[in-house]
Parts: structure tokens; C-alpha cells; sequence
RNA sequence: GGGCGCAUAACUCAGCGGUAGAGUGCAUCCUUCACACGGAUGAAGUCGUAGGUUCAAAUCCUACUGCGCCCA
């Protein structure tokens, strides 16, 4: 195994035995869920340390228990990675080895890890690993995002059970109760993050509301203000009438309901005649300011600058034109227009003066301009108003109508929209430049299909709202003056002294947030970090934060240092239940990964994340939610970590909707304990082999072959990472593992190894067996962690191995030799067994029996390899000695039972005399059976060349291969043909 | 109203122009000295529907149906 370039983090003992017990009791406080915490193991691991261990390293069991039990194995190795700086990253402009850079989506402070965490953190881990152990110099940039409206909502909420709400406390006291909360509970998901096995460079974490955070944000403020681009509106915004904040655009969201269309009168002012109204909301007929109507619309000609008479407030409204609010053919043809609390009457008012009059407070109850239903919430005053009109007479019905209400995403109400001032930042420009960077392919997106949607967001783009009325975040850097002046400035200007006081306001969260790239690498000062780590290479993240998020880094990097933030952008699917359904507290379905982890009883889960519901009906959800679960019994057993990060890494990233099967996780979990005995095996058959650096030269056919596999996995390992398909990666290694080395390879070298029949065979099988072995553990590394640190600390390896297997380099195709026709042969063999295979099984052939087998074909090739590997078929079909080896010519022995299994170059005839249980109607039935099956292929194949079509158009090689495979085929039926004869023989 | 995605074995998902794949589940046999968290063998799919392009379509195009998401 060769080392990766750079350093390699010496041993630092020098932390403490406290730092230790700290780690413990923070990483594996849940243990009470999941019984006892990792137990001392007594006698201290002794020669499995290959000499890379120091006082602070992990206890390991001197022998491999024989079931894997991840709790034991992950409790010990993060600390052990910590304590070796292996995540470490270094801006030491004098380092030249490549650089990595993987901004960590910041989490919020106030959340705990969520399912989606645990995504991020597998693909991003997967991929921050697979670079470091490419030889990068890595950064993956881990932080906590303070969550503005989030966290401040959660605090109210506490010091709502003391009966108080923030403006009993005040701003300045609010502000401490949150970063006392913030220093108890912020840092918990960072803990869990570490659970997981992020590989995160925890020293440079950063927090979004830190003073050099801060920093960055009032210059990026600043400067946009002194561009031109940040400045101050008084319009139509979204409110949230229950946080009593702004929001922006993308803070919205628009839900269908089922509602009704109201309609009512208003009397024509000094004559006689009415003009009817429609609305989904009657209440807001207290701030309307006109009437349109559509210019061509002939009910209404007559109508054209005439007052309307408002029913309780002395008001008189104007019928106005409109072509563009005003869609004749629907309701009435007549709009009520109230420009102070719809954005589409908002701007009919700009278009035509209108009076903007404000009818709510900020609460979202009816004001003064109101009349007599002040006071009244916006729900109560619509039951009002409608009343109010019934009994003026002036109520014309309503009617069933499916409307689109406003939603807060925050607070869930509906959203009301105020005419108030705001911050506001201008976006076109911004937007331009940071389509520009992905059109000029700067930027990927990936996967592609998204660019369109990036594309449709940065073109009809709107300013946004940036400024919070909350106390939670960063204030506005500004100062209002006596006299109504505004300053904005870095720092509070010295001229503002008496009577000047800062804007209250604080910036959206995604402002601050928007900046994270560059700013955690100390932006606006020209540091080190921001030199080497700027612009990053990956951003991975979820689609759901492609705007809020993506779009505005991108825009906001281009903007402050002149270069997109990223080279690439990788945008990953939201995981759902079993069935399909979005994870929620109402719907019951929520799972901790932590639980899948560590393990937990169902009703302990629901409990959880359902507290109050009754049990009975909280686990019936649950287990709706998850059929698969079904099988588990009580509960999810402790998985592990490394099982649900490869659980998670089969799923390609490009799924908009990745369902967890809990299931599947067990089957995973099952592979990890494969490669944990597979490990046992090795050990066991080859005791004392020090891996070496490179791959051993093999002679031996399996060897090659072997050796020839792990060339392939090692390339689609790295073709999948690279191409962000971790899910090819995974899959990839899991077969090489599963199939080729573990079914095949292990079971050839048992008795090489055992026998020692030949003590140059049984050197390079063993050598083979610990270096394909020590690769996999590589290959796999990235995606599982733990596991594969454990079991390659315990390999004996050089002494210059790297501290860890995190920094050894990862298996490259060209390590190995890549052989094609070592693997053509050997599918050949496995055929061959698989044929004696299925016989046995057909005639319930005992596995300790052993039954005699004879070869027959006139194929060179094939007859040179199968005499070489003879072997083979006394371990692994049980054959009774080597088979026979014969030609076709060969009499056929009587009392058989005969396979064909089709090769180009000749067919082989695979016999096991079975004498006495073979019968004339079974062997027939046998033939029929495989004869369909090769039909079957040849019908296709014999059409495809039958049609002139095809030989004249298709190309050369598929042509060649399509006679070839007819020619195989033909040859095997014809063999199949002549088994007949055999069979005829038999006695029934 | 506009846009995007998904529909393949009982379940969860790959494949995305040249004869249908994985894991789990299921069936049969096996507690063989790495692993029963195991081994061997097997059954199981008209690749949502209808057209079209092509020598060739699960794969490309069009329409439709159903599901999900985003934007207005």
C-alpha cells in the first residue's frame, strides 16, 4: 500500500486522559438506550498494533470476536482520529499537493441530527475521504448556522412556560438567554455529526454569529450599500403576523385549500345600480380603494368614472380601468382592489394612484382604518364583515373555490401581506453574474437536470427582503439619526452620538449564510485559509436549498472575490419513509439515525419523536410507515454507523426521493460482519503476512484473476466518486467482496493454504489473500469508516504505514494488473461448477457426499485451463477427486446426468454420474429444460441475423458477435442433442 | 398556469440503444472447521399505457395515466 503524499500526523499523546473521559461521556451518553457503553476490553491488544499505536490508541480485542458488533468497534476510533490531526487541513502556502475543499452545509443550532444529516454527512464524508486518501490536502468546512427565526422562536418558547415572552426580558437579556441556550445544546449536533464518522476539520468550525462572521457580514452589507445594490423601500412585503417579521419571497409557500368565492354589492354612488364583487377574502373589502373592471367590458361601459359607495366607512371608491388585474370572463368581471394587502392590487394601485389604506395591525388584527370591526382577527372579521353585508342586503352568495393561501414556512400562518420599509437587495446584476458562471461551465451543476432550475430562479429573480424584525442575528448596520438621516457603516460612526440610534433589524439568516464560503477562510481580510481554501471544489447539499442557499453563495461569491465559490455543485434527494411519505412529527415517521446507529426499541423511538401520543397509535404509525420492520421484532438492533452510511450510499444521489428501508440496512449490516470474518478467515489461513506496498506478482490463475477483479472495482470505485454516483462505488465494492472474493477467492485458498501442496502457490495465494484484502478495506474506507480502520490497524503492515488507513492512498485501477482473458477463463470454470452445482441440487445430493464428474470438450483453450484448475472442482463442487478430462469422442459413461455450458471455441460437457438415481424421464426433462433455454437465446440471435436489415445496416462488430453467439449456441444444442442419446439408455 | 422528477421481480432500487440486474423477501436443501449477521440451488418481470424514430427501444421522441416536488 502505497503512502499518500504529505504528511502523516504523528502520534500526539499529549492529550489528556480528561479529554478522553470528555469524549465519552459526550459521544456515548445515549449508551442507556442501547445497554452497556463500550466495555474495557482487560488485557491490552499485544502485536495487532503494527507499531503505529501509541498510549492514547484504541483498545482493541487481541482476537476477533466471531460476530461483528459495530457499538464495540465505532466507540473507540473517532477520538483516535482526532487525537492524530487526520482530518486536519493545512494553508501552508509552502504545501504543494492538490487541494479539496468541501463546505459542510452548517446545521442549526438549534436542530438535532435529522436523517437528512446523516446523508450529508455519508456523501460528503465519502467524498472529503476518497480525495484525502487520493493524497489532497482536504478541508471539509464544518460550522453551525445560528438559525435567526429558528432558534429565537425556540427560546420564546421557553421563557413562554415562565410566563414571559421576550419583551419582558428585553433585547439585550433575550440576547443572552439565547447564547446561554446556544452554549448548552448548540454544539450537540456537531457530537452527533462525529457519530456518524464525518471527517471534518472540527478546529476551524465555525458559527455564524462568531465575531469574525460578523465581521464579514457588515462589510458584505456595507459595500452592496455603498454600491448601490442594499437600500431601504417602503412596499408591499410578506408578514408573519405571529413572528412578527418580514419574510422574504422564498419564505413563502403556497398551499391549496378548498375555500369559497364570496360575492357582494357595492351601490353605485349617486344613481341607482350596484356592481358585483368577488373574493376569497371579504375582511379586506375594509381597505379597498377602487373597483376595475375590464376597458372592453360593456356590462360596465356605463360604470367608467363613477363612485361606489363603501357599505361601513365613509369612503367613496372609483370604478377604474384595468386590462391586466382584470379577467372578464371570470366571476363578475369586477375586482375589488385593496393595494395595501394583495400584491397584484398593489401594483393596479401603483398603476393608477390608488390610496393604499393599511387594515391590520401587526398582529393580524383589524386596525382603526377598520371602523367599527377593529380589534377583530383576520378570521373573525371575514365571519363579521360577511355578516355585516348580509344584513345591508348587500351579500350575493358564495360559492365553492379552490384559492392559494400564503403560508409562513416558519410559523405555519397564513401570511399577510403590509405595505412596510424594509431593506431590500437589488438582485439582477448579481443574478447575471452567477448565471454566467454556470453557463461558462465554471460552475457544474450536477446533476445536470437542475441547471434549469437554477436558470429559472436567477431570471425572475426578485429584490429580496432582508431585514428581520427579530432579535436573533446580525444587526443591521445602520444608524437613524433625530432627524430621520440614515448612516451605514462598518462600525457606529462616531458623528452618531446623541439621539442616533442602530437600525433594529437583524439580516435574514441566509444572508450571513451566503457568505460561508469564503468567509469561514476569514473574508475580508487576505488570509492563508482563503488563498489555498477559496474557491471550494464541492458543494454538496440538498435540492431544497438550491435558492435559499446555493443561488445566493454563488451570486454573493461572484460578486465579493470575482470567482465562483465552487467548481462543482452537487444537489442530493430528501429521505422518505418506507412508503414513499415525507418524514414528519404529525406523520409518525421519523427515525433517528441515531437510533438506527445505537439501537432503540420502537416504542422508545415514538416516544421520541411523538411525545404525549398515545403508544398504541404512535407505533401503528410508525409501523405503517415501515413494513419492512415488521421482521425486528421489539425494535431497530444497533446497526452502526458504517452499515448506514453504506445503506445510504447505494442510493444515487440524483434520487429526488430516497426511501429507507430499514431492511435494507440489515442487509448491509450483514456485509459488514462478512468483512469482518472474511478478516477472521484470512487471519486464520495465513497468519504473519505483512502486507506489502504493492500488489504481489501472481503466477497462480485465481491469483491473477483476483488480483485482475480488484483492478475493476478499484476503477469503478473511482469513476463513481468522481462522478458524485457514490452509489456505483458502493455497489461496485460490495460485489467485488461479496462475490468475487468471499465466494470464490476465499474458498479456492482454503485449500491451498491448508494443504500446502504446493508451497510456491500457497506464498503468493497468501500474499494475494492479505493485499486484495488490505485494498478493499481502502476501497470501502471512504463509505464505512470504522470498520475498515479496526481491520486494517490489525493487518501487519511496513513501518512506515500511516497512522490510520484515512491516509492511506486509495486503490487504483493500475495497482493491479487488469486481465480480460484470466477473467474470461475463469467465468468458464465457475460455469462449469456452477453446472455440477445445480445437478447436486437437483438430485438433493447431500453436501458431504462427494460425486464423481467427468469434463468433456474438444476446446483447447478451454481444456488448458480446466486441467490447470482441477482443483477447483473438489472444493467447490465436491466433486469426488478431479473431475475427468476427456474429448468429446470419449465414450459416455451410462448413469449420468449431463449439463452443456456454451463457450465460443466449444461447448463443455459437464457428466456426474449419479448411477441408480438417474432416471430416463428425469435427465430428459433436464435436457428439455436447458435445450429451452438455449432455444430460447438462439431464436433471438437466428431472427436478428434472418432480417436483411440488420446484416446490412448493423454495425461490424455486432454482427461478428452475433454469429459468434449463434455458432456457440449451435454447437451447445447440438451437444445437448447427443446427451439425448445417453439418456435414452437409462431405465426409467 | 409554467417547470422538474419518478413509474423495471413481492418490497427498496440499479440499468438508459444491442438477448432484463442487485439487495431484501420467497421456495428447496444444508447447523461442512470465517460468517446461520452463513452456504448452495431455484422460482419470480408483456421494464405504467398508446403511438413514433431505428436494422435494433426498458433505454430516444410524442401523447396520455398515476405519484411526488418546485415556481407563479
Amino acid at each position: 500500500m502505497a503512502h499518500v503524499a504529505g504528511r502523516a500526523p504523528r502520534c500526539r499523546a499529549r492529550v489528556g486522559r480528561r479529554h478522553r473521559r470528555w469524549w465519552r461521556r459526550r459521544l456515548h451518553g445515549r449508551s442507556r438506550v442501547v445497554g452497556p457503553g463500550p466495555k474495557p476490553t482487560g488485557a491490552r491488544a499485544s502485536g495487532a498494533c503494527a507499531g503505529a499505536f501509541c498510549g492514547s490508541c484504541p483498545r482493541m480485542q487481541p482476537d476477533l470476536q466471531k460476530g461483528y458488533d459495530p457499538r464495540e468497534v465505532e466507540s473507540r476510533w473517532y477520538q483516535f482520529w482526532e487525537e492524530h490531526d487526520v482530518f486536519a487541513a493545512t494553508a501552508d502556502p509552502a504545501d504543494k499537493r492538490p487541494v479539496y475543499v468541501c463546505p459542510m452545509p452548517p446545521p442549526n443550532v438549534t436542530g438535532s441530527l435529522h436523517m437528512g444529516h446523516a446523508m450529508r454527512c455519508t456523501f460528503e464524508d465519502a467524498l472529503v475521504r476518497f480525495h484525502r486518501m487520493r493524497g489532497f490536502n482536504t478541508l471539509w468546512q464544518p460550522g453551525i448556522d445560528h438559525a435567526g427565526i429558528a432558534t429565537q422562536t425556540v427560546v420564546e418558547r421557553q421563557i413562554a412556560r415562565e410566563g414571559k415572552t421576550r419583551f419582558d426580558l428585553g433585547r439585550e437579556a433575550f440576547e443572552k438567554r439565547i447564547w446561554e441556550w446556544k452554549g448548552e445544546s448548540g454544539g450537540r449536533i456537531a457530537l452527533q455529526q462525529r457519530i456518524l464518522g464525518s471527517s471534518a476539520a472540527w478546529s476551524r468550525s465555525k458559527f455564524t454569529m462568531d465575531a469574525d462572521m460578523s465581521v464579514a457580514v457588515r462589510e458584505a452589507f456595507v459595500r452592496l450599500h455603498e454600491e448601490g445594490l442594499m437600500y431601504r423601500a417602503t412596499r408591499l412585503i410578506n408578514w408573519d403576523p405571529t413572528l412578527l417579521t418580514s419574510l422574504s419571497d422564498l419564505e413563502v409557500d403556497h398551499e391549496e385549500t378548498n375555500g369559497e368565492l364570496f360575492e357582494f354589492a357595492y351601490r353605485v354612488d349617486g344613481m341607482d345600480g350596484e356592481i358585483v364583487v368577488a373574493t376569497t377574502r371579504p375582511e379586506t373589502m375594509l381597505g379597498d380603494t377602487a373597483v376595475a373592471v375590464h376597458p372592453d367590458d360593456p356590462r360596465y361601459t356605463h360604470l367608467h368614472g363613477k363612485y361606489l359607495v363603501h357599505p361601513f366607512l365613509d369612503r367613496k371608491i372609483p370604478v377604474i380601468t384595468d386590462a391586466i388585474l382584470v379577467d372578464p370572463k371570470f366571476g363578475t368581471g369586477a375586482v375589488k382592489v385593496t393595494p395595501a394587502h394583495d400584491f397584484n392590487d398593489f401594483a393596479t394601485g401603483k398603476r393608477h394612484g390608488l390610496e393604499e389604506i393599511n387594515i391590520f395591525n401587526l398582529d393580524g388584527t383589524v386596525n382603526a382604518a377598520g371602523g367599527s370591526f377593529q380589534g377583530l382577527p383576520r378570521e373573525r372579521a371575514r365571519t363579521a364583515v360577511k355578516k355585516a353585508l348580509d344584513e345591508k342586503g348587500l351579500a350575493r352568495g358564495s360559492k365553492p373555490h379552490r384559492l392559494t393561501v400564503p403560508r409562513s414556512q416558519r410559523s405555519g400562518v397564513i401570511v399577510e401581506p403590509m405595505i412596510s420599509t424594509q431593506w431590500f437587495l437589488k438582485m439582477d446584476e448579481m443574478a447575471k453574474q452567477a448565471l454566467a458562471v454556470v453557463h461558462e461551465g465554471k460552475t457544474q451543476i450536477l446533476p445536470e437536470e437542475w441547471t434549469k432550475t437554477y436558470e429559472h430562479f436567477l431570471e425572475n429573480i426578485q429584490d429580496w427582503c432582508v431585514s428581520r424584525q427579530l432579535w436573533w442575528g446580525h444587526q443591521i448596520p445602520a444608524w437613524h439619526g433625530p432627524d430621520g438621516q440614515i448612516r451605514v457603516a462598518r462600525e457606529r460612526p462616531a458623528e452618531c452620538g446623541e439621539g442616533w440610534v442602530q437600525d433594529p433589524d437583524v439580516l435574514d439568516t441566509w444572508f450571513s449564510s451566503a457568505l460561508w464560503p469564503f468567509a469561514t477562510q476569514g473574508w475580508p481580510a487576505k488570509t492563508d485559509d482563503l488563498a489555498k481554501f477559496y474557491p471550494a471544489s464541492d458543494l454538496e447539499t440538498g435540492y431544497d436549498i438550491l435558492f435559499f442557499w446555493v443561488a445566493r453563495m454563488i451570486m454573493f461569491g461572484v460578486h465579493f472575490t470575482g470567482q465562483t465559490p465552487f467548481k462543482r455543485v452537487l444537489l442530493s434527494g430528501l429521505i422518505v419513509d418506507e412508503t414513499g411519505e415525507k418524514m414528519s412529527k404529525v406523520k409518525g415517521n421519523v427515525i433517528d439515525p441515531l437510533d438506527l446507529i445505537q439501537g432503540a426499541t420502537f416504542a422508545e423511538m415514538v416516544a421520541k419523536t411523538m411525545p404525549g401520543a398515545p403508544e398504541a397509535e404512535a407505533l401503528a404509525k410508525f409501523k405503517k410507515a415501515y413494513p419492512s420492520a415488521a421482521t425486528m421484532g421489539e425494535g431497530f438492533p444497533a446497526f452502526g454507523a458504517d452499515a448506514l452510511r453504506f445503506t445510504l450510499a447505494t442510493f444515487p444521489p440524483s434520487n429526488k426521493r430516497i426511501a429507507l428501508a430499514p431492511k435494507r440496512l440489515e442487509g448491509y449490516r450483514h456485509f459488514m460482519n462478512k468483512i469482518w470474518n472474511a478478516t477472521r478467515l484470512v487471519t486464520d489461513l495465513a497468519p504473519g503476512v505483512v502486507v506489502s506496498a504493492q500488489a504481489p506478482s501472481a503466477t497462480g490463475l485465481f491469483n491473477r484473476w483476483i488480483l485482475s477483479r480488484l483492478s475493476g472495482a478499484a476503477q469503478a470505485c473511482t469513476e463513481g466518486m468522481a462522478a458524485f454516483r457514490i452509489d456505483e462505488a458502493a455497489n461496485a465494492i460490495y460485489r467485488f467482496f461479496y462475490t468475487d472474493y468471499c465466494d470464490w477467492f476465499l474458498e479456492i485458498a482454503k485449500p491451498i493454504l491448508r494443504e500446502r501442496k504446493d508451497e510456491a502457490l500457497a506464498d503468493e495465494t497468501a500474499r494475494t489473500l492479505h493485499h486484495v484484502l488490505e485494498a478493499s478495506y481502502r476501497l470501502l474506507h471512504p463509505i464505512a469508516p470504522y470498520i475498515t480502520e479496526e481491520l486494517w490497524q490489525r493487518l501487519a503492515k511496513p513501518a512506515d504505514s500511516p497512522v490510520s488507513i484515512a491516509l492511506a492512498a486509495y486503490p487504483r485501477a493500475e495497482d493491479t494488473i487488469s486481465a480480460p482473458e484470466v477473467e474470461r477463463e475463469v467465468a468458464l470454470l465457475q460455469s462449469a461448477i456452477g453446472a455440477v452445482r445445480t445437478i447436486r441440487a437437483e438430485y438433493d445430493v447431500k453436501p458431504a457426499s462427494t460425486v464423481r464428474v467427468s469434463l468433456r470438450t474438444d476446446n483447447v483453450a478451454a481444456r488448458a485451463s480446466l486441467a490447470s484448475q482441477l482443483g477447483a472442482f473438489v472444493t467447490l463442487a465436491k466433486t469426488d477427486g478431479p473431475p475427468d478430462l476427456l474429448g468429446t469422442d470419449a465414450p459416455r459413461e451410462a448413469g449420468t446426468s449431463v449439463s452443456i455450458v456454451p463457450a465460443e471455441g466449444g461447448s463443455v460437457e459437464v457428466a456426474v454420474y449419479l448411477r441408480g438415481h438417474v432416471t430416463r424421464e428425469q435427465q430428459l426433462a433436464r435436457i428439455a429444460r436447458e435445450t429451452k433455454r438455449i432455444e430460447k437465446d438462439l431464436d433471438a440471435v437466428r431472427k436478428k441475423l434472418s432480417s436483411k436489415n440488420f446484416t446490412d445496416r448493423a454495425p461490424k462488430e455486432v454482427i461478428d458477435e452475433a454469429n459468434g453467439q449463434q455458432a456457440t449456441l449451435e454447437e451447445a444444442l447440438r451437444r445437448l442433442d447427443q446427451a439425448k442419446s445417453l439418456a435414452a439408455e437409462l431405465g426409467d
